[in-house]
DNA sequence: TAATCATTCAAGTAATTGCTTGAATGATAG
DNA sequence: CTATCATTCAAGCAATTACTTGAATGATTA
């Protein structure tokens, strides 16, 4: 043989973390953890050209990561399994423990010194049961309508901005956006705190949720 | 700002990805997850010169992989944190699911048409338990001493095959290495079916078992 | 202090990657 | 069949990466 099966088998283990090495591939993959699209979709969501985003495709596609259907004239890209975003997840993990740079930026979001703790997946569906919490999707209204957690309301930047002096200043409120690559939920939850409410960002975001076995509803908000 | 924070966080998460994305660092690490090392040792371990192998190491540090340390002229690497560990698990996950190449190697190696499937660690501590197999260690020496699964046998490949004869060919044979980038295990087992014994792959290697809280012992092989 | 050893740095190269542009392909609708 | 739309392909460019070589640094030992 030409090469060591060892030396094939790193190469083939490298492609897939290679796939995961540009921003723009992990921008890709963030967007097809909320649910399947197309190349058209993909691109604009993500401000890639199409043809940028084609081939980044493919390259994620090449490494088992996704795959893609015709329909119609659209080539639909789905997330091939879901334990991407498992990996997704643990690559952010690592990058908050272990790289300064990291938890920097994420403190800088949250405009406090240190960024209050999120609340467990767990947790929140504990309080959701009892009634106790506000429970916010700062997600675009389409990521919503594709799949959000039951009770959740659909809220943008923007409408949080609109809408805040309506808020019940004593709810307790919780905000969750696409995952841990996601800044949304931070966001929200900054401009929430320095309005005086009580807010926390739920840990990870719909893709995890749903991960974890948990309740999901379709359909446009109220 | 000049750059988003988004954007900003995006090309730290890619920068861990990045330094999975070699197969030269990926040796590396699963080196690393044996037992920390000098520069020097890995590079041997791994075939890489001293210099590319130190620029590998930086470029690990840099995506917060790995840390180092001196002890006197020597610089020694280790893990920055355990979760690498379940990373590279999830990587080699990720190939073998989904990409065909892998699992035809993979086959390959066992030389069977489909590779046995590896007993759990938690199945195998039970039936270590028993006193019900024999448990091989497929590693140099070196990592043995550095630490192995109590009760495993310290074997290379080329031990194996002088000891093959000396074998219980009744015995329920169990084998494992380095961890899923290493292929000792898998060549183990497959002499030892071709050569009539029951023998299973553990699943992961070392460094799983020892994540997993199991107990672990160092020292030579007696 | 000088010699030695392990590691890192610096420069050069060959190969690869990411992005753009414009043309080609494939599927549908008129 | 032709026009249209979404996607992919192909070529080209700038930037980055992996590896090599030889010199520089830092810590020990004679």
């Amino acid at each position: 043989m030409s090469t060591s099966p060892k030396q094939a088998l790193l190469k083939e283990y490298a492609l897939v973390a290679q796939a995961l090495a540009a921003p723009a591939r992990l921008m890709l993959l963030e967007q097809l953890a909320q649910s399947e699209a197309a190349v058209e979709v993909l691109a604009r969501k993500t401000g890639l050209t199409v043809a940028n985003a084609s081939q980044h495709l493919q390259q994620l596609r090449r490494a088992g990561l996704v795959t893609s259907r015709r329909a119609g004239k659209a080539v639909i890209y789905r997330l091939q399994n879901s334990r991407s975003i498992a990996l997704l997840g643990l690559l952010s993990e690592m990058a908050e423990a272990n790289l300064a740079q990291v938890t920097d930026i994420l403190d800088g979001l949250s405009g406090e010194a240190t960024a209050p703790e999120p609340i467990t997946r767990a947790d929140l569906a504990e309080r959701l049961a009892a009634g106790a919490v506000t429970l916010l999707d700062i997600r675009p209204e389409d990521e919503f309508a594709a799949g959000h957690i039951p009770g959740a309301c659909n809220m943008t930047l923007a409408d949080l901005d609109r809408l805040l002096p309506t808020l019940d200043p004593k709810a307790e409120v919780v905000a969750y956006c696409r995952g841990p690559y996601c800044i949304y939920a931070h966001q929200a939850v900054a401009r929430l705190r320095q309005n005086g409410f009580n807010a926390r960002r739920m840990q990870g975001g719909l893709p995890e949720w749903r991960e974890d076995g948990r309740g999901v509803c379709t359909g446009q908000s109220t």
